[in-house]
RNA sequence: CGGGGCGUGGCGCAGCCCGGUAGCGCACCUGCUUUGGGAGCAGGGGGUCGCUGGUUCAAAUCCAGUCGCCCCGACCA
């Protein structure tokens, strides 16, 4: 339909990257697997950040920034962490033209550097807790990459928390996995399942991992978000230590949470369609566009006269008036939907006229003729119902993908139709989970915390089950 | 790391088989006409053909090598 733009029943991958592209939100860099974030992309970047991190201010976190260089030696110094990080690191081997003594690690997260400060920072309890996210980039040297999904370079947010019990830790792990739930449902609109990675999947360094499990329009899933309890671990490794009320010297308890720019390629994958990106309202930089329309220059000054009035006390970013000149309305029409701006505004002099302007949904291509009188609430209301729409639509989706199987054939036979497997499994066995990617190239997405309680049979094993798990074939 | 593809104006491509002054569409610049779903006409600017070497009077084209990127899988947010 659009121009160059491959359908999604078509070829979903080449549809995905024709979407980034046509829409500008990124492009490729000369560097594999690295990317430019283009003004459309990084503006809903921002919107991302600027929503999340009043989430975070509001459950008593503070922003910090920490060097994006790390001495090797401390990545070593936890050691599944570094058994996990290390074969994707970026390595700095030299600067100001001479070889350094020891070599400098490209942060592919910050765990190590953040806790190596965090000794000389906390020596009480009355330092604790101790609650603190950075916004950065980020470097993992992945084989294989895909625009937003996963590139070399990301940028992300981390939080890193130190506490002085278990229990305090344990509460903050779930507190932002919900956080990161309430993000992606409300503002993403973003239906995910919440629940805990197997001992496979966590983190490395990790006790557990929460997480956020996205289903996309493909039939994929896509990892979300994560909320990493990192117990004493990383205490122990950096030596942080601090006395209680009852006098003892104990180890800090940690957790660390993060999302990344691969939200926007979950955002492009849950709501986008064969006409380009769809933006949700909450998400967009300006989510309301005029396009105004004349013919003569006498009606260009009237229109545009006539918009301007119309806007007038409007917040700026609400919208954006289209005035440029050079294009004509029909390109800019197909400009703003491939963009997925939420609702587009045309006004022409037979508008003028009447006082009235056409508004068209991006989410359903509904227009509308709309008095210009109290037009800027019957605006607002409307985004309101888009943002609601989209979750809902994208809701209905996920439910209709989401199947219950009990017997591994069935398994094998249906998996690559794509969506959420309902399944008994024992995901406390490695190997278990080895031999059902093996054979389906599938894993569990996670164990949902609403699993009812439920008898049942593992399906490979047959090893006796209490709860279903989630598997899927995942981005 | 395995499989596939591609490197030619900013972007997308043709030309290569069969060597002979580098072409098309879009974009860009100028002018006129246009403007309610990607405008038309006329004129114009812009390219060491990824890189290195070889063959040849002559290489985008043939030969050898090399580098890079993209796509599909195994690893990962």
């Amino acid at each position: 339909m659009a121009k160059g733009i491959t359908a999604r029943s078509e070829d979903y991958s080449q549809w995905y990257l024709d979407v980034v592209l046509k829409a500008e939100m990124a492009e490729h860099s000369p560097v594999k697997g690295c990317m430019v974030i283009k003004p459309t992309g990084y503006g809903i970047w921002e919107k991302i950040q600027q929503h999340l991190d009043r989430m975070f201010k509001e459950t008593g976190h503070v922003n910090a920034y920490f060097p994006m260089f790390i001495p090797e030696s401390f990545l070593k110094k936890e050691a599944e962490h570094v058994e996990g990080f290390a074969p994707e690191c970026a390595v700095v081997t030299h600067g100001g033209g001479k070889q350094l003594e020891e070599p400098l690690v490209v942060r592919p997260t910050s765990e190590t550097i953040i806790w190596d400060s965090y000794r000389n920072w906390i020596s009480s309890y009355r330092d604790l807790p101790l609650l603190i996210n950075q916004w950065a980039n980020v470097c993992r040297w992945e084989m294989r990459t895909r625009l937003f999904l996963r590139t070399t370079e990301f940028l992300w947010q981390e939080g890193h928390t130190a506490h002085a019990t278990h229990e305090e830790a344990e509460e903050e792990t779930m507190k932002m996995v919900r956080i990161y739930q309430k993000f992606a449902e409300e503002y993403l609109a973003m239906p995910v399942l919440v629940g805990r990675k197997t001992d496979r999947e966590k983190f490395a360094g990790a006790l557990h991992t929460y997480c956020i499990e996205g289903l996309m329009q493909d039939g994929k899933a896509l990892q979300a978000g994560t909320s990493h309890h990192l117990g004493q671990n990383f205490a122990k490794a950096f030596d942080v230590k601090f006395q209680d009320k009852d006098k003892e010297l104990k180890y800090v308890h940690a957790t660390s949470w993060g999302v990344s720019t691969r939200l926007i390629g979950g955002m492009i994958m849950t709501h986008s369609d064969d006409q380009g990106l769809v933006v949700p309202p909450r998400l967009s930089p300006r989510p309301v566009v005029i396009v105004p329309i004349w013919r003569s220059d006498e009606q260009m000054d009237a229109v545009l006269g006539c918009a301007r009035g119309m806007v007038e006390g409007w917040d700026p970013l609400f919208y954006y008036l289209d005035d440029r000149d050079q294009y004509k309305p029909g390109y800019k029409f197909n400009e703003w939907e491939l963009k997925g701006v939420p609702v587009r505004i045309e006004i022409g002099p037979r508008d003028v006229e009447n006082r009235e302007v056409v508004v068209v949904r991006r989410d359903t291509g509904e227009k509308a003729t709309m008095p210009m009188d109290g037009l800027r609430e019957k605006l607002e209301a409307m985004l309101v119902e888009i943002q609601a729409n989209l979750f809902t639509k994208a809701k209905a989706r996920v439910e209709a993908s989401t199947h219950t199987v009990d017997s591994y054939d069935e398994y094998k036979a249906r998996i690559g139709e794509g969506g959420f497997f309902r399944v008994f499994l024992d995901h406390e066995n490695p190997e278990v989970e080895q031999q059902l990617q093996n054979d389906t190239r599938s894993t569990v997405r996670c164990i949902p915390f609403d699993a009812e309680e439920e008898e049942g049979a593992c399906m490979i094993t047959g090893k006796p089950c209490k709860y279903r798990v989630v598997a899927a074939q995942s981005y």
